[in-house]
DNA sequence: AAATATACCTTGACAATCTATGTATTTCGT
DNA sequence: ACGAAATACATAGATTGTCAAGGTATATTT
């Protein structure tokens, strides 16, 4: 199906795209958001987050800065969307208004909505 | 994702058992069907139907007869929903329901809802 | 007569995601 | 004080769903 391609590729990216779009955040933080927000439905793996971070960034989409967190040898790497990246996240977020309605059509309406 | 990975599983076979939850139906109508109820949105592949088509038979969630076409040499292969299909369709469509829920979520409600 | 639509099907390639693995630091419980 | 779990980054190989392409055949339209 032409459209689910579309939506599939881009199914995670607009989760991630989504939270960025409030403000910076790093990977882990990203997974736990999304975790929290979506009331643990998405349980994003590292192994699909990160790899989908580095590709956003390499489209312009994101930009990221490493960050050493205050006395501590730990280091977390931000991610900030660009404004390439909110134009993606506009079209995507079209597209994903369009593939749910066109899901809740062919399954006759949201739930049981008027016929 | 967890759930990612059931919908992408089972988006394309519930739209199919969506729409022969109605009546038996033939791959090439199942195609048109979607095509023309989605609005042009969803243009099913018949290298992406058969294969499911068949595979949902196999689970037991169809099943299928050869109808010859009233004065021609064409069959067409009709597929049913069985009560275990019926089953599989309301898990389905529940998952469903629960992604969509999460997407609208984590992306801050449909659309533009109230900040 | 040729092109398009109808109607079935399979195979090989591609793309998205997952599991597993690796490294390192920090916090919590006992 | 020690071990387990959580935090935090990352990559590689396997799995899986979908697509494009190819194949066969009949029916309709131009």
């Amino acid at each position: 199906m032409k459209i689910r391609k579309e939506l599939a590729k881009g199914s995670t990216p607009l989760l991630v795209l989504g939270v960025l779009a409030r403000g910076e955040m790093y990977g882990y933080q990203i997974i736990k958001t999304v975790e929290l927000e979506s009331r643990q439905v998405f349980q994003m793996n590292e192994g699909t987050l990160y790899p989908i971070l580095h590709a956003l960034e390499m489209e312009g989409l994101l930009t990221s800065r490493w960050v050493q967190v205050e006395g501590s040898a730990r280091k977390r790497k931000y991610y900030q969307i660009t404004e390439k990246g909110r134009k993606e996240l506009a079209d995507e977020r079209a597209a994903w208004d369009t593939y749910q309605t066109a899901v809740n059509r062919v399954l006759g309406g949201v739930q049981n909505a008027a016929t």
